[in-house]
DNA sequence: CCATATTCAGAAAAATTTGCTGATAGTTCT
DNA sequence: AGAACTATCAGCAAATTTTTCTGAATATGG
């Protein structure tokens, strides 16, 4: 299997859908029986398209109901202080995703939290003591209008 | 079932990681028979705390290599004006999340796409058609650090 | 202290996963 | 075109897992 063809990208659609779903009701939707797709998704998952599988919960229940966007830019830009800050941050629970990226800043963050004032405890604990932060930007989640973990192809 | 007990969080905490464990294999983590652990994870289900089972599928994989993050002012700020574009937001199936944001900026996108020249074709044919955008502003991530759908409780 | 409700373990039934076999279709080479 | 090879698929059977049920143990509240 070289190249995926219309029958594995919707096996795909679908599990990152629903991952709870047996093979034989892939297989319904698909018109095939269970054993091709049940093969097929095997190997989606030893060819790493299928990365993993997870629950998602529902923050609020779990009493995390604000996020934090945070834009951090670094002092100083050698590769040894980028490594350090990245080393460091993910270290920290609260961040739940950390994108180094192109332009005048630095890293983006998004923060899970229980509060606005755990988010400063959070930046006062934490965040201030990882070296060469040089600038911190902080934006806070009105609302989630959309958030999936999937992605269209 | 009005609060959740240490067990009902383990359980929580190891299926956000790893959702295709059996009951049999989350028990001996917990020290428990599968009946226990099926009937709380029954109900964790039915009370929301579990949203959903999903496949995290390989981005790269899928040829969808690029990550955009785009700050979106709208013109004006009538509760219509953001109900539409919220809707209209929705619609696009390259946005993966979408945020109401507090401050200068009203919203934060996360966008996942083949190029960068497919986003230069996003904004053109799709964002710019929204109506009352006002500031765009466009990031891409050079590299991913840290990017799961766990949160730390 | 008793009644009620909840949680848990074990067993059994139902459903699903997993592995195997043979048939079919598609490809490549001659 | 035809033979050999490969990949895919359906169906079946075994192994595993899910799901349901029952009764015992523990906690709760009046």
């Amino acid at each position: 299997m070289e190249i995926l063809d219309e029958t594995d990208l919707k096996i795909l659609r679908i599990l990152q859908e629903n991952a709870k779903l047996t093979t034989k009701e892939i297989a319904d939707q698909l018109h095939l029986t269970a054993s091709p797709v049940y093969e097929r998704i095997r190997r989606l998952e030893k060819k790493g398209y299928i990365k993993n599988y997870v629950a998602i919960l529902d923050k609020k229940k779990l009493n995390r109901p604000v996020t934090a966007i945070c834009m951090v830019s670094l002092r100083y830009h050698n590769e040894g202080f980028i490594d350090t800050f990245e080393k460091q941050i993910k270290e920290l629970v609260e961040v739940q995703e950390c994108y180094h990226m192109a332009g005048k800043v630095d890293f983006f963050l998004k923060i899970h939290l229980e509060s606005l004032e755990m988010y400063h405890e959070f930046v006062r604990t934490k965040l201030s003591k990882i070296q060469n932060i040089g600038v911190l930007e902080s934006y806070f989640v009105l609302k989630e209008i959309y958030n999936t973990t999937t992605i269209a192809f």
